[in-house]
DNA sequence: GGCGATTCGGACAACGTTGTCACCACGACG
DNA sequence: CGTCGTGGTGACAACGTTGTCCGAATCGCC
């Protein structure tokens, strides 16, 4: 800037305010520096811009589990959106699902004084936040709740969906229903694992743990689960899987045998025309809850400074057949 | 710094050391530094960090049209594991296919003082970026190659895939063969296209502009338009869809009729296993493509002053079923 | 005990920018 | 004719950190 204030014959300041559109600048002056800008090829630093100016770097960050997943891609794609609006860009970070990274991630974004945070939470406990959101770092949780942290919360209504699942399943007539998840560590799982007991005990079909299988990580795996719960002497007529993933390998495995058993899945699928099979899915919008959570940080990061608050996304339930029992 | 100085009983400089793990400094002095920054919650500031030091910001940047596809998801995730790898946070930012917005947000980058540049082109012409690269800042472009741009770039072989595909239908019996693409405006359109090409003069099948498609933007065109092809009175035998959202379509309108036509896809499935056709796609590997783009970018941020080059990587048939002619 | 070498702490400036304030010229107003 | 306000400009300090350099304390050695 020094550079360029010489070259048109003006001071520092008034290259400062030329660069920033600030009013009360002679339009003489203010072509001259645009023309030094030009030919010096000035590009305005914007760290030390946001370190002398305090308060705003323009910069967001985003932590999930992993980029490459496409649920958290959806959320990356909804939030960079939203931020792109605020005229702010994005520094995405996954944690693979570990507290320890997550705690390292969260704090260098921090470091880099970002103007807010979106996170996915991996650990369970989130206090070591505490510092920063009392100093003014907004921070919304998204997905699943903070642990030991007031904060603002976007989640989906994974109990309520479950349960408006299962109960389709035992209208329909099922009664013995099995039940096919990646990780109770998880809360969302812990959540529609709940919502399907709602439902179940009340309408007479037992919650038999025999058959809940946890520890169902891929479709693979699923496929072997079903495999093996459909050889007992008493199949389960119906499969509600709690994840897209294991729905895959139920249905590989069902479609396999030629069984009518039904299938419920939680989460949609986006080839779901092509699955060679009756199936009926809880659904939601995975970038309107990506959005809420945006531009909730954004109304913080605006100055809004109301009692922190959670809100719950319906869930939405999808027929696309289910066999009776 | 200078609240933990006082506290500590010591001067700004020692503090700094500490923090940055400088030799030389008394255990007992980093003991009573330590205990200060823990007192007072302190946090270095990175911007003013990369402020000082000047030249390192441990970001990088990487563009590419829209993070909610899976494409880019996947190159996002490779990439951002190799910025991890080197302790380097990772901003993302979409273009969205436009190049004024390119332009917009490499140059905001670049004001970001990102230590690097990693980017998917939209636009054809980058010479707006010499300045940038000329004063050091290193840009490995990927997918697509830059325009009127020396640089870096790591591509795909979209066109010996697509000749090599081709190639297979042709032995397999098939003269006409259907090309469906999205844009012939985008590069990896082109190629592709001019593989198809090159793979059937010899052959002795015509290249039959007829046959060929451009502007199939999204599943639905791409069964509207395989009724039609099919609907005429020599309709064709063969299908090359130039994209995987094409291939979707294709398939559900071929399923739907029950046609036995061949069909080649270039991008493979996820839950090709599910598909209810014989599909023969042309993959590759998306990871592969960012991690070697990502390496070469931190070898040139390393300081690897070389001539700038350009990678193709190969792409594989893989078959799972060919209906002959 | 004197001397240089080693070790470590601290004062100061600088990174590139912007906020504050002061200044100047000019016209308006009493 | 003097004062006041206003538009236009610049000098200076400050943001939070780190590199440079100087000097003080300590140690070993002759």
């Amino acid at each position: 800037m020094v550079d360029v204030a010489t070259r048109a014959g003006v001071s520092l300041k008034t290259v400062s305010r030329v660069v920033n559109n600030a009013p009360h600048v002679q339009p003489e002056l203010v072509e001259r520096v645009l023309a030094a800008v030009a030919e010096l090829g000035f590009r305005r630093n914007h760290l030390a811009s946001s370190l002398r100016s305090g308060q705003t770097t323009a910069t967001v960050g985003l932590l999930i589990e992993e980029i490459a997943n496409p649920f958290y891609a959806t959320i990356a794609g909804a939030a960079a959106e939203v931020a792109r609006q605020h005229g702010t860009m994005l520094i995405i970070a996954s944690s693979e699902e570990d507290p320890a990274r997550e705690q390292q991630l969260l704090r260098d974004m921090c470091a880099r004084r970002v103007d807010g945070l979106l996170v996915v939470p991996a650990g369970d406990d989130h206090s070591f936040m505490r510092a920063e959101v009392e100093l003014g770092t907004p921070v919304v949780f998204l997905d699943r709740p903070a642990g030991g942290l007031l904060a603002d919360t976007v989640l989906l209504d994974n109990r309520g969906g479950a349960r408006a699942g299962v109960r389709r399943l035992v209208e329909a007539g099922h009664r013995r229903i099995a039940i096919l998840l990646d990780s109770i560590g998880v809360y969302t799982m812990r959540e529609r694992l709940d919502g399907a007991q709602d439902a179940l005990g009340p309408a007479g079909a037992p919650y038999d743990t025999r058959l809940v299988r946890d520890g169902v990580r891929d479709p693979a795996a699923a496929a072997r689960v079903v495999s093996e719960l459909l050889d007992r002497p008493d199949p389960p007529t119906a499969f509600f899987s709690l994840n897209n993933r294991i729905t895959l390998g139920v249905i590989e495995e069902l479609h396999r045998r030629g069984s009518d058993a039904a299938v419920l899945g939680f989460d949609d699928f986006d080839m779901s025309s092509l699955v060679p099979y009756p199936l009926t899915v809880i659904a939601y919008d995975t970038r309107e809850l990506a959005r809420t959570a945006a531009e909730l940080l954004f109304r913080r990061i605006g100055g809004e400074r109301s009692w922190p608050r959670t809100v719950v996304l319906p869930t939405e339930l999808v027929e696309r057949g289910l066999p009776p029992r």
